[in-house]
This record gives structure tokens, sequence and C-alpha cells, in this order.
DNA sequence: TTTTCATATGAAATATATTTCATATGTCTT
DNA sequence: AAGACATATGAAATATATTTCATATGAAAA
């Protein structure tokens, strides 16, 4: 069965101006692999920890990423059914139409 | 046969931060339609037109809209192969995670 | 080849987002 | 319940993006 519901312009902006961010991507990209605490993802992408903090906030208040408290950390994770196709989608626009670009 | 090139995380900021705006949205919202000049567009949408073209420009760089000369308009139009399935998925998003955000 | 209409461009002004840092909150351990 | 560790939060400082406006470029018509 299809979904034919559609956004607003305003959600699409919103929904894009969520990952139009380096850190927020880093993140993603991590997650892509594993689970992981803020502290986890701060020693390995070597970003600050309340920099990860307030953008793993955004990245949850649009379900792009989950959060489930284990002990005194907080385990993240990826809401991996949009994030991964939407990657794809990029990854062939880019050999298709940027083959130049890197 | 599948593709399987990744983009750099730089990449992707890069795509998802050229569709961040507004106005853009509003673009490509129009151009799902159909083609149009940056007058026609600038009436519909009732942007001014330079604003129009600074954002024409950049999503033309990104491929996501081309354009071709007609006369002394300059048609523009949508490269639909990346963009709507991005939106869809968009929409399939919101309906199972923020069903409550408009 | 001058005028007119359509679009593009550059740069300053403005708006918006990110970063930083001090501190608050929350969860375990003792 | 006090201390230690992990994460979150608010707000000022900073960085980045967008808007605006004056003007340039380009194409067609006169």
């Amino acid at each position: 069965m299809k979904n034919n519901v559609k956004c607003s312009p305003r959600s699409y902006h919103l929904f894009f101006r969520n990952l139009a961010n380096p850190v927020k991507i880093s993140i993603i990209s991590s997650l892509k692999e594993a689970p992981a605490s803020v502290g986890e993802l701060s020693k390995k992408l070597k970003i600050e920890q309340s920099k990860l903090s307030h953008a793993l906030t955004n990245l949850k208040n649009c379900s792009i990423v989950n959060a489930k408290q284990k002990g005194k950390h907080r385990i993240y994770f990826l809401n991996k059914s949009t994030i991964l196709p939407m990657l794809n989608l990029i990854d062939k626009h880019r050999c298709k139409f940027c083959p130049n670009k890197k």
C-alpha cells in the first residue's frame, strides 16, 4: 500500500536544515556503524561534548536518532530507515551528475 | 547492477546544505509541477527576482535543477530523479515518526 | 546600435545557525 | 546524601547563510 501524504514545504525545509551540518553528518556516519554514547562519539570524532549534545538533541527531535539510557551513559542509535536510503540517493546523484566533485 | 560508491561526509553536508532553505524548497515545489522561467517563478511565488536567481544558481551547481535558454527567458526545470524520491522519504518519515508535527 | 526586457552578479546589510563555556541535571557508587 | 562521572542546557560570542539593492550582462526587437 502506497503512502501519498505530502509534507508542507516548511517541513521539507526543517528536515533538510536539520541535516545541513557537518557535526550531524559525522554523527550519522558514525552511528551507521554502531550505536554509541556521547562520550564515545566525542572521543572517536574528536568533537567537544556539548557540541555533540546539541547536535544529538536536534537529530533526536527529528527522529533521525533515538537514545536509550544505559547506566549513566546515554546510547544513541541511528534510525536507519530514512537516512540510509537518503544517503544512497545522494551517492547516486553525485555519480551521475557531479562526477568531478569529490 | 548496484552502485556502491559512497560520498564523503563533506559531500553529504554540501548536498543537504544546498536544500536547507525555504526559497529553494519553494522553487523545487513549483518546478515539480512544471518548468518555469525566473520571472514566472517570481510572480507565482512572490519572491524577488535576484533572490530566486541566487537560489537557482546554487541548485543548478548541484544539478538539482537545469536550465535551457528560450529567447530572453531562461527556463529552469527540475532534475526529478533524486529530489522526488528524497521528498517521498521525508513524507514517509514524518508519517511514521513525527505524526503530530505539521 | 539603441532600447527594452530578462536574468545574473557582487557586496554590504541582515538574519540565522553553530560554537563555546559555565553550569545544571541525572545516574550511579560509596 | 556526598562525590564522581556522563550528559544536557542556556546564553553570549562567533561563524555562516540569506537578503537586498545597485548594477552588469545577455538576448531580442525596434
